[in-house]
This record gives C-alpha cells, sequence and structure tokens, in this order.
RNA sequence: GGUGCGUUAGCGAAGUUGGUUAUCGUGCCUCCCUGUCACGGAGGAGAUCACGGGUUCGAGUCCCGUACGCACCGCCA
C-alpha cells in the first residue's frame, strides 16, 4: 500500500505516530528553506511540512502530482480551523513522485473560477474538489439507504434489459441497431415500466432498483438524456400502500443525510393543485395559493376584463403581502413579458398602498370595482395584486410561473424546509393538438379512478386517474400509478386512445398477453435519484449530481459522444448515413 | 422546433461615441524568504479578441450567418 492513513483522519491523538499518506498536492507553500504541502484524497487534506533538512525533497513537485509521503505527526502551534486536521501536521521525512502532473486548465479549489463547460470537459479534475466530490458520496449513501430500507420490507432487487423494445406513446427512443437482425432496432428504456409490472405478474410482490433509463428528449437543468430512478413495484397494494412505503423511505433518507425528521407528507388532487397554484408541482415551501376573481367582473367597466368572462375565460389573482415597495415599475414591466412565455397576453397589476390604488389597471377599473376586488381579497396597505385573464389554464400556468419567480426573489422560501406533497388523482387523458387524438397523460397502463370507469370512452376530459407524484420543494420527485390489471378495462382504455386491434398487438403484444394469466393489482412509483440529491445538496443543476453529465445538447464534452464511427462499424449494422 | 443571454492570454473578467502598443485579477515560470495554511515580496512569459462573411480609411467594438455553452417555451406516456 502506498499508505496507512487516509488524508482526512489523522487527528491531535495521533501525535508521534509515524504514517505514510499518499494523494494529491493540493497547495505548495514555499517560504525559503521550509516548504509546507497540503496533502489531499478523497477524505480530506492533510498539511505535510518540509523542514531545512528536507524541502529539496520537493523542489520539483507541483499542484496536481500524486506523491507519497511518510513522516512524523506533530501538534501544530497555530491550528487551522478550516481543516478537520486543522490541529496537526505530518514532519516529513521521505517523499515519492507517484505521478507528475501538467498545469491544470482549472483551479481545483473548492471556489474555482472555472466556468462550467470547463469542468465538463475535464470533470475528472472537477470531481477531486469538494463540491462536486460531496454529492457523489451522498448519492451512494441516498442508494444505501433505499437498499437497506426496502430489503428490510421485503423488497427484491432485479435488474431489468437495457436492450428492450421500443415503446410508443411516450418520450423519444434512443435507439440501437441491431447487427443480427437486420434493419430491427432495440431500444434504451424509458423506464423499466413493463418489465416490473411482469414481474408483478412473475409473483415477484415487491420489487426495486436503482435503474438507468433514457429518454431522447430536449435537456433543461433538472434533466439529462440518461438518468437513475429508484424504481419499485408492489403486488396486492394500492396507493396507501405505496405512499407509506415511499414516506418510510423518504424519512430514513432525510433522517440519515440530513437529520430532517418532522416530514410531512399531505396530499392534493391535481385539479387543486392547478386551480391553487398554477402547477402540478407547486413549491409549498410559501403559500400565496391563486385566487380565481372571474365572478367579480363579469359587468366590469373594464372591457378587456368584462370580455374575457364573457368569452369563458377566467380572472385568476395573486397577491403578495408587503411588496409595493419591493416591486418597481421597471419588474412589472419584466413580469409581463415574463408572463408572455406562457402564452398568456397580458399581466395586470394593482398596488394598494396608504389607502389608496395604483398601478396598470388603476384606472381602467372604477373605483367600486377594486373596493369589491379588495374587500374579496382582504387587501391590507402595502399587497400587490397581480391578475391574469385568458383561458383558464393559461391563466393558472401562468400565474403559477409568477408565483414561484416572486416567491423566490421576494425572499419568500425558507431554503431549510423540505416540502412534500402528493399530487392525486391525474386527468387520463390530455389532448394532442399535434396528433388530433386524446393520449394518455401517464401511460396506458394507469387505472382510472373507479369513479370514472364510465367516462374512459364519453367523457375523456373529465376521466381522472389513480396517477400520482410525489412532489419536493417545487420538484416532481416521482411519478406513479395503481395499474390496471384486468384485460378487460385494458382494451377499452386502447380503445379510448383509438388504438386498433393490430396496434395493441403490435406495440403491447407480450405484454398484453401476459395479463391474460393471471394479473395481481399492483402499483409502484419510480423516483427520480438525481432530483432528490439534488434537493438534498442544495444545488438546482443536476449535473452537479451526475458523475459524468450531458451538456444542455446532450452532448459529453469530456470524451466528445456521441461521435463518427468507422464505415466498417456501418457496414456490419447494414446502416448508411445519408448526406444532406 | 422557438426565444433570450454569452464566447477577449491556462482560467475568470474589463474594454468608453469604431481610432495607434488590448487592461485587470488569478494561474504559470525565475529569484528572495523558517511557520504558512487564499503565505508574502520582486521580476518575466503568455492573446490568430470563437469561426465565416459584410459595412468602414480603420472593427474586440457595428451588421448578417455558423458553431459551441447556459437558461427558458414547446417537448419530456
Amino acid at each position: 500500500m502506498n499508505r496507512d492513513h487516509t488524508c482526512g483522519e489523522l487527528r491531535k491523538t495521533d501525535e508521534g505516530k509515524h504514517v505514510k499518506l499518499a494523494g494529491w498536492v493540493a497547495k505548495r507553500r514555499n517560504l525559503g528553506s521550509i516548504v509546507f504541502i497540503d496533502l489531499r484524497d478523497r477524505y480530506g487534506i492533510t498539511q505535510i511540512t518540509f523542514d531545512e533538512n528536507h524541502s529539496d525533497l520537493v523542489k520539483d513537485v507541483r499542484n496536481e502530482y500524486v506523491i507519497e509521503v511518510q513522516g512524523t505527526v506533530g501538534v501544530k502551534e497555530n491550528p487551522n480551523p478550516k481543516l478537520a486536521t486543522g490541529e496537526i501536521e505530518v514532519i516529513a521525512d521521505s517523499c515519492r513522485v507517484l505521478s507528475a502532473a501538467k498545469t491544470t486548465p482549472m483551479i481545483i479549489a473548492d471556489e474555482t473560477d472555472a466556468l462550467e463547460d470547463l469542468r465538463l470537459k475535464y470533470r475528472y479534475l472537477d470531481i477531486r474538489r469538494n463540491p462536486i466530490k460531496e454529492k457523489l458520496l451522498l448519492r451512494d449513501k441516498v442508494t444505501t439507504i433505499v437498499r437497506r430500507v426496502l430489503h428490510e420490507d421485503d423488497f427484491v432487487e432485479v435488474e431489468t434489459p437495457i436492450l428492450s423494445k421500443s415503446t410508443p406513446e411516450g418520450a423519444r427512443d434512443y435507439l440501437v441497431p441491431s447487427r443480427l437482425y437486420k434493419g430491427r432496432f432495440y431500444a434504451l428504456p424509458q423506464s423499466p415500466q413493463q418489465y416490473k409490472q411482469l414481474l408483478m405478474i412473475g409473483g415477484m410482490d415487491r420489487y426495486f432498483q436503482i435503474a438507468r433509463c433514457f429518454r431522447d428528449e430536449d435537456l433543461r437543468a433538472d434533466r439529462q438524456p440518461e438518468f437513475t430512478q429508484i424504481d419499485m413495484e408492489m403486488s396486492f397494494a394500492d396507493e396507501e400502500d405505496i405512499f407509506a412505503e415511499v414516506e418510510k423511505v423518504m424519512k430514513a433518507i432525510f433522517k440519515e443525510t440530513k437529520g430532517v425528521e418532522d416530514l410531512q407528507f399531505p396530499r392534493i388532487r391535481y385539479v387543486d393543485a392547478m386551480d391553487k397554484y398554477g402547477s402540478d408541482k407547486p413549491d409549498l415551501r410559501f403559500d400565496n395559493p391563486m385566487v380565481n376573481v372571474t365572478e367579480l367582473f363579469k359587468d366590469s367597466a373594464f372591457a378587456v376584463f368584462k370580455n374575457a368572462v364573457e368569452e369563458g375565460k377566467a380572472i385568476k389573482a395573486l397577491v403578495f403581502h408587503n411588496a409595493c415597495d419591493k416591486l418597481s415599475r421597471k419588474k412589472f414591466d419584466e413580469l409581463n413579458e415574463f408572463v408572455k412565455v406562457y402564452k398568456a397576453k397580458a399581466l395586470a397589476y394593482l398596488k394598494y398602498d396608504k389607502d389608496e390604488f395604483s398601478g396598470s389597471v388603476n384606472n381602467a377599473l372604477p373605483q367600486e370595482e377594486k373596493l369589491a376586488l379588495k374587500d374579496f381579497l382582504k387587501l391590507e396597505n402595502g399587497d400587490v395584486v397581480l391578475m391574469v385573464a385568458d383561458k383558464k389554464a393559461v391563466a393558472e400556468v401562468a400565474l403559477g410561473a409568477v408565483r414561484k419567480k416572486l416567491g423566490e426573489e421576494l425572499g419568500l422560501i425558507d431554503h431549510n424546509k423540505y416540502c412534500f406533497e402528493w399530487i392525486t388523482e391525474f386527468p387520463m387523458y390530455e389532448y394532442s393538438e399535434e396528433e388530433n387524438r386524446w393520449v394518455s397523460a401517464h401511460h396506458p397502463f394507469t387505472a382510472p379512478r373507479d369513479e370514472d370507469v364510465d367516462k374512459l370512452m364519453s367523457d375523456q376530459a373529465n376521466c381522472y386517474s389513480r396517477a400520482y407524484d410525489l412532489v419536493l420543494n417545487g420538484y416532481e420527485l416521482l411519478s406513479g400509478s395503481v395499474r390496471i390489471h384486468d384485460s378487460q378495462m385494458q382494451a377499452k382504455v386502447f380503445d379510448a386512445l383509438g388504438l386498433s386491434k393490430e396496434q395493441i398487438r403490435n406495440k403491447f403484444g407480450f405484454f398484453i398477453e401476459a395479463f391474460e394469466y393471471g394479473a395481481p393489482p399492483h402499483c409502484g412509483v419510480g423516483i427520480g435519484l438525481e432530483r432528490l440529491v439534488m434537493i438534498l445538496s442544495g444545488t438546482d443543476n443536476i449535473k452537479d449530481v451526475v458523475a459524468f453529465p450531458k451538456t444542455a445538447s446532450a452532448y459529453c464534452l469530456m470524451s466528445d459522444a456521441p461521435n463518427y464511427v468507422d464505415q466498417d462499424q456501418l457496414d456490419f449494422l447494414s446502416l448508411e448515413i445519408r448526406k444532406d
């Protein structure tokens, strides 16, 4: 071994021990005949001191050299409180260079000035830094807890295929061409959905997997093309069972990684979440619900509001207390542009301060309407009312986005809080303008609510399902549902989606057949591991919690993937690249 | 597919109404220094101003396009 101790473990009590350490030179401080070296490994940093008799040993050693050092642990006269090992140093008597290093393109320290693209190109250097290293260690801790808790409750970890079958009705698949079957493709799984349901039919009862999933869709700050799900499925179980199991896992994770014990899991129906917060993943670290003020303005003297009501649109209002002084005219102009991104035409605002109104709709609205609004919303001095009059869904989403943005900017969010909520009873279908038909909102194996079974084919818009999400601090942390386990019911749903018998057989044949051989009632979830670790580690960037992430255009700056391949490889696969 | 912002020594930034040798910090190299821990001090090297085109007597600066990066909308059963 190159070491008998790590760089993070020596303390005062080790004084006098002769030790051997190995690691990277994080910093070299040459004071003339005495040289200090901060030696770094995964566990921490230890100061190595080379006195006048030994400083020549590190004459040519530079930052990020890998060295092996032997010496005696000494107690420092001036301890460094910033380091766990700050009370001691190792007085070196030997040094061996294990590997030299070029000058690195970035400063390897907790605070680096390197921008993200450079850090991604040299990710292996970035991982030496605490902010990234700690997140990978946290991620490991989370998966370890998950495995332990689920195993305690008789869950079985089963690995499902990466080379699988393309599943329509979902995200775009990553495809893998088959060599043996010319013209055919495997697809990388978007999730192990079908496999885990087949495991239930196979009697596996309680399954989980730390599963890699792939989706060929455009990316975001919280989305990568490949990501990891803590995938679970339970037989002979319903919402209550799966909620209880997930809550148990979350409680263990938050207790053991953050020391947080008082987690709450309130439930809110999808329609209510949209109505109050304009989002199916509202951040409940602050409340500020939207209020429907449509009725107040049905006879408004303000034509914009009156016409909106007549056209069947909705007027939604959002109140921020004590915000008059914090929101400038310029800010309202910015917000007005901001809502347009969400297809809303405009954002109206009204300030109420010193018992007087002002704002963009102050002149347009007569005094009695403003007083009625004040009364209805119980306005107090200093309050700001933001309103959007538009199609109900547009008004909700636009104002919901404003709620989230201003909640952050006005400092309404307590960043030490963890607010979960279950969102339940998602719509069964949503209408695809692109395909001119109803498509599954979740996936076509999701069970409808018992009371909506008769709406499956007749009233798709008002048919709700037994799908649920768990939201944490405004992030969709998991999705899941109670599945259909009855062939007749499944046939109805496919019918409602407008799929022919032939399409069903081609797309889901083996899956549907399985349900004819005895399927237990079952339900499950897929927990987004990256999002969970993001929140636990306080970052809003998914790349921070992935060892080797891709850029927003799904490119790996480090390895240059995807890349061109040799003609030979294409020939083996009978593939030809079209030149255009 | 769309919108916005960005690209200047190894790294991070500044660069005025277009004007002569492109500035600062840091890192790097050399020298000095026995208690630093973001050590300190002195000196030095280091730039096709992302790429392509255009306007102009003259472009880092203005215009158009491309590439890449970031964020958002669409998309993500």
